[in-house]
DNA sequence: TCAAAAGTGTTATCCTTACACCCATGT
DNA sequence: ACATGGGTGTAAGGATAACACTTTTGA
């Protein structure tokens, strides 16, 4: 085995390994305990429908890739992003059925952004939907969704053992059943709120997805596709979404970017549902408040909000002086602290 | 504002916006109680360096982004990889002062693969160096590195204080100093082994790292860049470990990725010494022990090894089923299991 | 007055941490 | 014999989870 480098020759045109670059973002605030995500419509498709916004890095107008995808969503949106964060790159194959396109390769760089709804929004054309209309089967809140015992949960057995699903890459059965089983909690196995983007790839697979784009190259729509109230957006862009809530409820239980999300005051109360919109389930409420407090993540204020719907709440900051006490902080939300 | 995506037109050029994606792999390994990782020669450079193995990922070639990399550290190496996970995908810019490649922008994807050393790989020309040897303010197995209060601490408050080095994107002193006291643990503040590549960043900003391609375009290397024993890897590969070995000490926390680089039986204290040799940290033999096996991570076998230096020793394995009990299950090191 | 949320207090339990101590082997 | 690693036991302290209960507002 030689083991040297191969690097493409200077005179040898690089236009052969040459692909696009697709910035998207899944830029995401919490409104009326909601996990919502903001979005642009979509006109290059079939039915019209809506997308992330995104667009393509051009190396000659963007310094970095963080810099193009913030000019990106400022241009499409209007919003000027803080917290910004790298998902995960999506080797997308080149779509089939997009005549003019076959030969441009595009590579997808998903994106996570947290900001704050601002009420004008909707009257500057600034549309935020529910993450869960994309993903009902992620929100707990009220129990078990109904979608997962009633639709997934069959489905994805049935096509296991009937056989109608493509097999990845050689992939056995077994194996199969075994990521199944992590993924969805089935037989006993616990729910984690954190593999939000394995359970969508798993749908996806198992062709219960529908794709607006008419049609996945991995697997056709099956008659099963969930009935979802929203489906409008493709696939790389519901993937990307995802990426974004899974990574965002692993995030806030060692990194303080919970407060990306709040406003500079905020109930305890608030920041409970905020951490439940994310998680999608409940919490217990006394213990939050001391994990909270006594974490170290909070500063009381001396400012009180009425109309809370009960008794005044004393209004809390966020404390950054946390980040130079404990190496990971962030809502040590464990499995016990259900509600 | 106007919400509108623009999506380049059928009829224009794709090339304007045209980039290469380099695929990277930080392939580690633990041999001999330190983290490794491959390497391969590299001759396009000024010295004659080493490298990551890597390549272009070739649309035509490669079916995936993943696939592409196995194929090329296949090609480089011999190693057929096994666990890989994606990092992070840098958008370096075009290097400055390389000729005849001054047009083309490369984004970097880097990668790590975890697998085990074997007996033949240096006599068959794969070569594994210890990634401490780049990262010697990593390893607090001995005790806080020298190189830390000699010489990186002073040269970082110096830097600060004389303002010799480039404020990245207006940010204010106040601001940099708090990185530097989280990263570095500074001023009372916890070491953090996770926040390995916010070091090596932190370092090269400050111009302490000698480039062998000659000179960074962030920062021109100081008088006082520290003498390591090996520096002969570009900025842009040695940012890619950092990242892999940071990525890897969080992992092992809450995922089973340790046992990839295990062989399939090994004594508790061979694995001690492997998450030992990754945090760069010694922890608490007794405990160890009892976290590793209550927490349900192991079986015992009924093999015994001898030759340990001390009484034989049981011989453990991987205990899959772990998978579908806890939703993290990993090596739940907190600060307090130091030795 | 009552619902809803704020807020306090108190347990039992488990986990973590830090000890002390004995066992079996190779040199 | 003794160094080295293997392996067990246990007790103190702290964090967690599950209680019960009082307070204060708006409708």
């Amino acid at each position: 085995m030689n083991a040297v480098q191969r690097l493409p020759l200077p005179g040898e045109p690089y236009r052969t390994n040459a692909v696009e670059i697709s910035l998207n973002a899944a830029v995401l605030s919490i409104d009326h305990d909601a996990p919502c995500f903001l979005t642009v419509p979509r006109q290059n498709d079939v039915k019209n429908g809506i997308a992330l916004p995104s667009g393509p890095f051009v190396p000659s107008d963007h310094m970095t890739l963080d810099n193009g995808l913030r000019s990106w969503v400022l241009e499409q949106t209007g919003v000027e992003l803080g917290y910004l964060e790298q998902l995960y790159t999506f080797g997308d194959q080149p779509l089939p059925n997009l005549p003019g396109h076959n030969d441009k390769h595009i590579i997808s760089l998903g994106y996570m952004a947290l900001t704050r709804a601002k009420p004008d929004d909707a009257a500057e054309g600034r549309h935020w939907l529910g993450a869960y209309d994309f993903l009902p089967w992620e929100d707990w809140r009220d129990g078990k969704p109904e979608i997962l015992a009633q639709q997934i949960e069959p489905h994805l057995r049935d096509g296991l053992t009937s056989g109608s699903y493509q097999t990845n890459a050689g992939e056995h059965r077994g194996e199969r059943l075994e990521r199944l089983r992590i993924a969805f909690g089935l037989d006993g196995a616990a729910w984690d709120e954190e593999r939000v983007l394995e359970r969508y790839e798993l749908l996806q697979d198992a062709g219960l997805l529908a794709d607006p784009n008419g049609g996945s190259p991995v697997a056709p729509a099956r008659k099963g596709a969930l009935s979802l109230t929203a489906a409008a957006m493709s696939f790389a862009h519901r993937r990307i979404l995802a990426s974004a809530l899974g990574r965002l409820r692993a995030k806030i239980k060692y990194r303080p970017v919970l407060f990306e999300l709040m406003a500079g005051e905020f109930t305890l109360f608030e920041l409970q549902r905020t951490v439940e919109a994310i998680l999608g389930s409940r919490l217990h409420k006394q213990n939050f408040r001391r994990l909270v407090e006594s974490g170290g993540l909070v500063d009381p204020t001396t400012d009180i909000r009425t109309h809370t719907g009960g008794r005044p709440a004393k209004l809390f900051r966020f404390r950054r002086e946390v980040l130079l006490e404990r190496p990971a902080p962030g809502v040590r939300v464990r499995a016990g602290l259900a509600a």
